[in-house]
DNA sequence: TAAACATTTCGCAAAATTACGAAATAGAAA
DNA sequence: TTTCTATTTCGTAATTTTGCGAAATGTTTA
């Protein structure tokens, strides 16, 4: 008897984020801006990294649309910094899923 | 003076695991693998979740790649495990990566 | 107002991802 | 050996991702 399964909704967020993360260009924004709660312009990322600016700015779009950062406008910069609510439920997302604690079940 | 950054190989690290993690379906394989040591069958995974045989088995062969699985013969069946290994590096890295302790810097 | 600046959006192209069914592979059972 | 079973690989197609340069947007400065 087959039993398809509906995969469930935690998983389904982990693989959203995980996406999310799948780019080192992405990854690296998010360390830069989740650490020390630092925020920065398009024009700082674009000086550091390896990518021109239309690239960068779809990269900060797909993260922004992943409400993983937010951008406030400081004429004529954006500044762009974490999103802290959702970064946190990106870390209790991973918390959950992965075994931190790496308990052994005994006996 | 602009000074580009080559990516940090533990961020690209990051987004190669990320990458692995980034479809439902491999997130799902990974949380029953890594769950009480549990491994499974090719055929177990295909009657549980909502994806035939020939792409499941590409899931498979990508978390294979990415080292995170792997593969017994125990024919007719291929048994397949975590590999407890490098899913202690993606803890570890994502561990790192992530600020679980969530720690205020006090002054 | 015009020129300069920061950033995004558009249009495009190359490459990767995802999925399927058919065919191939390999071992087990008859 | 032939047939069945489990799984993978192949060929193909649709969609998404990634990146670039050019053009557009909006703001500041001259």
């Amino acid at each position: 008897m087959v039993k398809k399964v509906e995969i469930p909704e935690d998983l389904q967020q982990i693989a959203r984020f995980a996406k999310a993360m799948s780019h080192p260009v992405r990854v690296y924004i998010l360390k830069k801006l989740s650490t020390r709660n630092s925020c920065c312009y398009s024009g700082d990322l674009v000086d550091e990294l390896p990518i021109g600016r239309s690239a960068l700015s779809q990269h900060l779009k797909e993260l922004k649309h992943a409400g993983l950062i937010q951008g406030e406008i400081e004429a004529p910069f954006i500044k762009y910094c974490i999103n802290k609510e959702n970064w946190a439920k990106l870390n209790d997302a991973f918390h959950d899923y992965l075994n931190f604690e790496h308990e052994e079940i005994k006996i």
